[in-house]
Formats: structure tokens, sequence, C-alpha cells
DNA sequence: ATGCGTTATGTTGATTTTTTCATATCGAAT
DNA sequence: ATTCGATATGAAAAAATCAACATAACGCAT
């Protein structure tokens, strides 16, 4: 009874960064909209495959800037192909380091994770 | 200008489990009413000490053992005192385990972020 | 039997978040 | 100059979350 609803629990987890008034900077939602749009190169692209809407997004993208203060993407309007978004160097340096950290922490979470359903599981 | 706002950077996470199907069983929050319960003896004490409403905890406690399918607390009412809210040893367990978890956890992500940051400030 | 403090639960209203819809702007290509 | 596909932005509607209030049940003490 126990012990099997024990062995079915799974570990989830979210990062995010804060100024130091612990107010939202960056986090796992808006770290994957800069993987895609680095990825398709544009906004709308990137909105269609995460399945999340662009007005949502262009609303997020516009706080982590204002945050940062510095720009992590570089937009243009207009032209053949309507326009596009991309990174800029500093942009794909922070997903980068967001990533690695990333899959560290997808590594140990779910070492000591194992470890804690043992704990659970055993009879004391 | 930019490396002062990575010197900034605070980090913050949350974690939570839930069933095989992603469905949430306990995280922070709930966790914190557990605990204090433990240390109060009563819901309502509890609420008080964390200043969070009666009404809302007690609708997350319903549903973590609905969850769970077995009882974390055990609970009276009536009598001299009015009633109470304790937790039972599996509830114990749970939170022990929790905490153990976090500890470990907070260590381990403080660690990995000042190498993050270093990245971060590091000129590539 | 009345009072007291706590658990137990419904209901309603407020607040916040999220979606949806509508519209404007831009600039290359035709 | 018109079309096209993308960015840019406002505003309203809808949904979800949260807070507040009211009320009942319970059982020991007096």
């Amino acid at each position: 009874m126990k012990t099997k609803k024990y062995e079915e629990l799974r570990l989830h987890y979210k990062i995010w960064f804060t100024d130091d008034n612990d107010k939202g900077i960056l986090g796992d939602g808006k770290y994957k909209i800069l993987k895609a749009i680095d990825e398709s190169g544009s906004l709308m692209s990137a909105c269609e495959n995460l399945g999340i809407t662009y007005r949502r997004t262009w609303n997020d993208l516009k706080s982590i800037e204002k945050q940062l203060g510095f720009p992590l993407l570089e937009k243009t309007r207009g032209g053949a192909d309507g326009g596009s978004t991309i990174l800029t160097p500093e942009g794909k340096k922070l997903i980068r380091a967001f990533d690695d950290f990333h899959e560290k922490m997808d590594e140990i979470m779910q070492y000591h994770f194992a470890l804690l359903k043992q704990q659970l599981l055993s009879d004391e």
C-alpha cells in the first residue's frame, strides 16, 4: 500500500533567478522560450513549437530584458520573411550557463531522490 | 553593467513530488504546513504561525492524504483543549525525509550556483 | 446545559493570472 | 501600392486562485 505509493513517487523541480529584491528575472519557463527562439530564429515559431501564446511570451521577454537591463534578443521587423528574433551573444551565454546548471542538477537531484525513496521505503 | 547584474543574481528553487501521472502530492508549501503542525500540535496554531488561512490549509491537507492514500495526520475534535492535529509516524517519516533532501539540495544548489555565476562573469 | 477552542465545510466575493481578439507597424518582394 | 509574415501592443473576457465569512459538530469542564 504505502510502499507502492512511494515507489511511484516522482520528483519535479523548478529553478529561477531573481535580483537582490527577489524579483524574478529568469526561470525555467522563460529559459525554454529563449532556447526555442535560438533554435527556430523567430518568436512566432518558437511559440508554436512550445504551444504557448505569442502575446504572453512577448510580455515575458519584455520583463526579462527590463529586469536584466541589457538585451538578450535582437529583433527585426518587416522584410521578405516578415522579421526575426535571435539571441545576442550575451543571450546565448546565459542559456548555455542555465543549460549546464540544469544538467548537473538533474543528475544530482535524481541521485539523491533515489536515496530518499530508499529512506521512505525502509522500515526505519 | 551586466557583470553587476550577474553578481546580484539570486537562486531560488522549488521541489515537489507527484504520482506517476505527475499529479502533485507534496511540495514545499505543504511540507511547511506539516512541519508547523508537528511543532504546534494543532492546525489552527500552525496556520497562525505561518500566516496562512485555515480554510485553505485544510483543503491542502485533504488533497495530500487523498493523493497518498494513507493518513499523515491524526485529528481529534472537542475536549478540554478543543481538539488537536498531530502527525502519524508515517507523516513524521515523510517530513524528515523531505527535510534531509532539502538540506542536501540547498548545499549542492548554492555550490553549483556559485560556479554558474563565475561562468557568466567570465568573458567567454 | 452552557461555554470554549478546535476541527470541518459551504459559499461568496475579490484578486490575480491567463487567453483571446483586435489592430498597428515594419520592410522586402512582387 | 499591395501583399505577406513577423514583431509590437492594447483591451477585454475568461479562468483560476485566494481570502473572508458564516456555520456546524465535537467533547471536555464548569
